[in-house]
DNA sequence: GAAGTGGATATACC
DNA sequence: ACTGGTATATCCACTTC
């Protein structure tokens, strides 16, 4: 038969030994299928360069007669070829051998102790990634296929009669077409539970949302709301909610969290009330990884947690200060979370439970809304790294670079190098750290009429220009080769550009191309691939100095920062010799004083300056600004580094580093800095600010403000037995965790400093959790929040602020 | 017991 | 363990006098 078919899940089964491709997949008739394929599986022993031919038939014959018995499976070696292939860019003759099952691989690979042989490579990418490379049958793209019907036969042991989809094909050919139509079915769900710690209450209720689909399911309460269903227990509940999973047939199950909370709850709960979570179309119930970080498959069905996805590709460039659905929906649909106040238990009042279903299906809209707003990036990010989607979603940035690496190889004839062992991550992780970026030292003080400079994609454009990576740097010198100092010690790379710097140069070229397209035109589509190159570009460099990656180079990395403080030196000495005053510089970019000059005049230099420059290195203009601020460290009187404030023509402030952008400050002291800082750019001088901070200081002394205002928020990053010293937020989580609240690494708290009837002199002593009775500690919140973070902006005008509030004496000599 | 200092900790910048 | 190094700032924990 032939039928056009969109993979989305891939998964694999042995049978007979031997290991198959089972792929769920869309039909052009929209209908649910399930392709079952095969694949050589094969490793590669790389030989030593002076392997005589003999030798190499010598070794071929005696690999041939591996044979294996392990785990109840008979494998062997079925067949070995010799090949030219590259390895870390050098040409090799190499050794591919073949056998039966790719979980043996390993095995056999580590029976070749032979001395002609160099490397084992390939035996480590899993049977899923091997094949998608080996077939270049890709997730998320239309093919045609042909193949066999499966229909009730006992091939596969029957597996056609055993999966739930409407189709099952065994595959003879395929081509992929150019179609790009697919609209996924998505359902999002929700629950509702009695306790936070997983399967320790009962669960209330279930949402589900999908297109023209919403429901609430629940046992607690009988009620007569359209959208809700009654059940009568939490068994019922459950197996309800698998019910309607299987009728709406859904590719994609979609929740926020859902890995470490949702899936694991309904299976705790079960498990408990004895019954079965058959979510996957094989029958069978999630199945959860261990390690750090919980993931939840559910079979033939891709289960996404979105907070996983959103938190990799999004979190850098968004402006929310927690990863909450609320905020984050708040954010990127523009669409709050309803707010109910009520405690999420089955112990609210009898009128509260209308409001509590409503509750419970908004988040499974909102879920279901943000997977639709970043379905391209999940659609593009697939297609680029070219790894299940499943997968993809959950990839941190390494992951991702190494995905693409891997499933481009081919193009290079290289054989991919292996992950590193328990031992190499070891020793990667005792290395010294390398010399990193290079920060001026700024000058206090407040500034008028400035430019700023930065380097386009700074750290992938050295890696390209200079080539820097595994497979190009060289064990000595050689004729022109490029040679980097580091730390006294010479590195060398060739200037044959290598698979890993051509990749990156390809990477960059596309990001361009779909910038410039999208100028032209927007699409939603592009706008999404061209996110995916950036931050793939982005996280090339992080990449190489990485210890778990398959291509960790620190040289490369030590490599990369060192020309890069060469080149940001080189240019802030240009820029002072044109006779701009360069104020402050951090990695890549450059805020300097335009002097006399204009704006068109710098605008020509930058051309000039962009003309000496080697390969794909480029200087752009960030921005012309009107005023600027930079202060003191609170410890001497050095310019502090990485904190700075702009301001520009239209009244646009930048802000950097300043208790405004910190998550850790209460927001009156954020609040009234910001203000400040507007008031000062915006003037030129302090009057109105002095004022203002004169008020607030009243304020507070008066009580005035909310305790809302004084809520300080902090993440725990550890559990918190692991912490040595006990500070303020350790004791608010220790306050949380009496309150059966699981505190997990990633978990923030707010809290507040409160008064104390005893005279306690430690922070954590007098802490509070944020809906504890009480009264902020007026005399913590002004010596220190809000002091500490105006003082330094009100010394650049020669103020001293706490003579300013005490009221001593109002200026300071320097003043006059 | 106050003062000074280094370590632990969190968060931001690029 | 799940990209890198640079930097600021707070609060605790400890030492010193």
């Amino acid at each position: 038969m032939k039928t056009e078919f969109i993979p989305l899940d891939f998964d694999y089964f042995d049978f007979e030994g031997r290991n198959y491709a089972k792929i769920i997949g869309r039909d052009k008739t929209g209908k649910r299928a399930c392709v079952i394929d095969s694949c050589p599986v094969y490793f590669w022993a790389v030989l030593k360069e002076k392997t005589s031919e003999k030798q190499i038939h010598k070794l071929q014959e005696k690999i041939l007669k591996i044979k294996l018995d392990l785990k109840g499976r008979k494998s062997c070696v079925e067949k070995v070829e010799v090949c030219n292939k590259r390895f870390l860019g050098k040409e090799v003759k190499a050794l591919k051998i073949f056998g039966t099952n790719y979980k043996d691989l390993h095995d056999i690979a580590e029976q070749l102790g032979e001395p002609e042989i160099e490397k084992r490579r390939g035996y480590d990418l899993g049977f899923v990634t091997h094949y998608i490379i080996e077939k270049d049958f890709t997730p998320l793209n239309w093919y045609e296929i042909e193949g066999d019907l499966l229909n009730n036969s006992f091939e596969f042991g029957g597996i056609d009669s055993s999966i739930e989809t409407d189709s099952c094909i065994k595959l003879n050919s395929k081509k992929k077409i150019e179609k790009t139509e697919f609209t996924p079915r998505v359902i999002a769900f929700d629950i509702e539970t009695d306790s936070l710690q997983i399967g320790e209450g009962e669960i209330l209720m279930i949402s589900l949302v999908g297109e023209n689909f919403q429901k609430v399911i629940t046992w607690k309460k009988s009620a007569n709301f359209p959208f809700v269903e009654y059940v009568k227990d939490e068994a019922s509940l459950l197996e309800r909610f698998v019910e309607i999973v299987k009728e709406q047939a859904p590719d994609f199950l979609t929740g926020y969290f859902s890995d470490n909370f949702d899936l694991p709850y309904l299976k705790a709960r079960a498990d408990k009330n004895r019954v079965k979570l058959s979510l996957g179309l094989d029958g069978s119930q999630p199945k959860f990884s261990r390690g750090i970080m919980t993931t939840s498959k559910v079979d033939g069905i891709v289960h996404i947690d979105l907070l996983r996805f959103i938190q990799t590709a999004y979190s850098q460039y968004m402006q929310s200060e927690t990863m909450s659905l609320n905020e984050v929906a708040g954010e990127f649909l523009g669409d709050a979370k309803k707010k109910f106040e009520f405690k999420h238990s089955s112990k609210i009042k009898e009128d509260e439970w209308e409001k509590y279903f409503e509750y419970n299906l908004q988040d499974s809209i909102l879920t279901y809304n943000l997977f639709n707003k970043f379905w391209p990036d999940l659609l593009e990010f697939t297609k680029t790294m070219q790894e299940p989607i499943f997968n993809v979603s959950r990839n941190g940035m390494s992951a991702n670079v190494e995905d693409y690496i891997v499933h481009n190889l081919k193009r290079f004839d290289e054989i991919p190098e292996k992950h590193p062992t328990y031992d190499e991550i070891a020793e990667r992780k005792n290395r010294e750290r390398y010399e990193g970026a290079f920060v001026l030292q700024p000058s206090p003080g407040i500034y008028e009429n400035l430019a700023i400079f930065d380097f386009t994609s700074y750290w992938p454009s050295i890696i390209v220009t200079y080539n820097l990576s595994k497979s190009t740097i060289l064990e000595k010198k050689e004729k022109n080769c490029l040679e980097v100092d580091i730390n006294g010690k010479k590195v060398y790379f060739s200037k044959e550009l290598g698979f890993f710097p051509q990749m990156l140069k390809e990477i960059i070229e596309k990001r361009k191309q779909y910038k410039k397209e999208l100028a032209e035109k927007f699409d939603i589509i592009k706008k999404a691939r061209s996110n995916a190159f950036k931050l793939l570009a982005n996280a090339s460099y992080g990449y190489q100095g990485f210890f778990g990656a398959r291509y960790h180079c620190a040289e490369a990395s030590a490599a990369t920062t060192s020309l890069s403080r060469d080149h940001i030196k080189n240019i802030i000495s240009k820029i002072d010799q044109e006779g701009y005053k360069t104020l402050y510089s951090d990695t890549d970019s450059i805020a300097f004083l335009l002097n006399k000059k204009t704006q068109e005049q710098a605008k020509q230099f930058l051309k000039k300056l962009n003309s000496e420059l080697p390969g794909i290195m480029e200087i752009d203009l960030e921005d012309f600004y009107k005023r600027g601020i930079w202060v003191t460290k609170r410890t001497g009187e050095f310019g502090a580094k990485k904190k700075y404030a702009l301001i520009d023509d239209k009244g646009k402030m930048k802000i950097r580093g300043f208790e405004t952008v910190r998550r850790d400050w209460c927001k009156l002291a954020r609040e009234t800095q910001n203000n400040i800082l507007k008031m000062v750019l915006e003037d030129g001088n302090e009057k109105r600010a002095v004022e203002l901070i004169k008020e607030v200081v009243k304020k507070v002394k008066a009580r005035k403000f909310d305790v809302k205002m004084m809520s300080v928020r902090t993440q725990l990053k550890k559990p918190i037995s692991e912490y040595k010293s006990l500070t303020p937020h350790v004791v608010a989580a220790q306050k949380m965790l009496e309150r059966q609240v699981p505190m997990d690494p990633g978990s923030s708290i707010e809290y507040y400093i409160a008064e104390t009837p005893d005279k306690k002199k430690l922070v954590r002593d007098k802490v509070k959790l944020i809906d504890e009775q009480g009264e902020y500690n007026i005399e913590y919140y002004l010596k220190n929040q809000i002091l500490p973070a105006v003082e330094n902006i009100f010394q650049v005008f020669n103020v001293n602020t706490t003579e300013l509030l005490e009221g001593k004496k109002q200026m300071t000599l320097g003043e006059f």
